[in-house]
DNA sequence: GCATGATAAATGAC
DNA sequence: GTCATTTATCATGC
């Protein structure tokens, strides 16, 4: 049973797997609510790993994967920050 | 069987030092990241499961043998630890709340 | 075929 | 020394 389980978390961590929709939202709305400085602290890290379903290093790559590829192609992902940029403002009003 | 395209057998000697005195304002550019040989791997690895702190005089020798700097072997040894440690985080975390234990 | 998550070198703060 | 990062690379999803 121990090995099975071994072997299982050993896989895990070699399959990677899209996180769902909903994650991903939240993440992207903390991303670019904090454009111009865009690290959690643990603490909201670990709030967000909670939210989402995941680990805290999951969080952690996620921002550390988004930072580099938001600097490198800012362009790229225009569109998405006008659509989360909307979404704050509109949740702000409310 | 060397599966090694990117020439790995010298991992560093290039891609920075601006050759001494030129270069004045020198901006230092960051060393490109050179993935280590499947060889070089074992070596490291071998040494880190005898020790996971490696002594100066064992770091030196084995910097020589892998045809990297004395500074590659530091910072692999710490980002091994950094490893190791992680990766006990994410076994706790996977087995707890098991169903089976 | 790229998008995406995870990992491996390399840097810098402390 | 640790540790959060940056960056490139790897592996997979689709």
């Amino acid at each position: 049973a121990v090995m099975i389980l071994r072997s299982r978390f050993l896989d895990a961590r070699r399959k990677r797997r899209n996180f769902n929709k909903q994650a991903t939202e939240i993440l992207n709305e903390y991303f670019y609510s904090h454009l111009s400085n865009p690290y959690p602290s643990e603490e909201a890290k670990e709030e967000l790993a909670k939210k989402c379903g995941i680990t805290v290093s999951q969080v952690s790559n996620w921002f550390g994967n988004k930072r580099i590829r938001y600097k490198k192609n800012i362009g790229k992902f225009q569109e998405e920050a006008n659509i989360y940029a909307a979404k704050t403002a509109v949740t702000a009003t409310n | 069987a060397n599966t090694n395209p990117s020439s790995s057998g010298s991992a560093h000697s290039a891609t920075k030092e601006p050759a001494k005195g030129a270069a004045p304002n020198a901006p230092r550019t960051r060393k490109k990241r050179c993935p280590y040989s499947k060889f070089q791997i074992r070596e490291l690895e071998r040494e880190f499961f005898f020790n996971v702190y490696i002594n100066k005089e064992k770091r030196l020798q084995l910097s020589r043998m892998l045809n990297l700097t004395d500074r590659q072997v530091k910072i692999w040894f710490q980002n091994r630890r950094m490893k190791e440690k992680k990766l006990s985080r994410d076994r706790l975390q996977y087995f707890s709340g098991n169903p089976l234990l």
